[in-house]
DNA sequence: ATACCGGCCTAGAGTAACTTCAGGTCAAGA
DNA sequence: TCTTGACCTGAAGTTACTCTAGGCCGGTAT
């Protein structure tokens, strides 16, 4: 499929995908006859991916660590296994954080509510 | 106090301070006599406030926006109320996303597990 | 009194991660 | 064949910091 279905499908935007993988983010992406993008089903899965990896904050750094492994095979499945598992341990760190800001708000609200009475 | 220990308070950065002043984000920040800020108890609960805001996500411009109702006194409390809800249901939100991922991260790291096996 | 020096100041350059733009090419339908 | 919307590249622009350079302030040790 082309570029524009591959960022409905994926979440990304067009411009995003092209820059991703300008940064050595996106492997195996063909080009048709006219130099234009193909993407196949296993690269719009890594486009998801890569979607919900910077959603929820990692740096496009760890991303590209993590292509680079990906690219050089099977053997690196232990350290992109340890990218996951400190990953894991920031999404907690966020929900944390989610948790923390919705407490000031919801004291912030209440104040709100007992002025306007 | 000085603008070190109002940083090491709110969990902002000293720069990130002067920088978000420079922007209109802190209201009432005064200087003592050789031109250095100088802040009170509430300049930090409101700069704490704004690390709490930048954490889960608010853009700069909305906090602006925010910084200008506080400034505008009282009348803006019902506006004010409405960025809090509006931020509040974006906490929500950023909470599935990380739920989202959590899933496929765990997805993959079976995958992983059992290629490891 | 003064010399020191860590903390504070500003203006401006640098960075990360996109986003938009300008100018040109491709390809599928009328 | 002609058109027109999607695609291409390289470069400039944007957001929200972050860091640097060069200079000033102020608490304290001599």
């Amino acid at each position: 499929m082309r570029i524009s279905e591959a960022a409905a499908r994926s979440g990304l935007k067009v411009d995003t995908i092209r820059y991703y993988e300008a940064e050595g983010l996106i492997p195996n992406v063909t080009r048709g006859s006219g130099g234009q993008r193909r993407f196949s089903p296993e690269n719009v899965d890594w486009l998801t991916l890569l979607y919900w990896l910077r959603e929820t904050g990692m740096p496009m750094k760890v991303m590209q660590r993590f292509a680079a492994l990906y690219a050089a095979g099977d053997a690196t499945i232990p350290d992109r296994k340890d990218i996951f598992l400190d990953h894991s341990r920031l999404l907690a760190k966020r929900r944390d954080d989610l948790d923390r800001c919705d407490e000031i708000l919801t004291r912030k609200l209440e104040i709100y509510e007992e002025y306007l009475r």
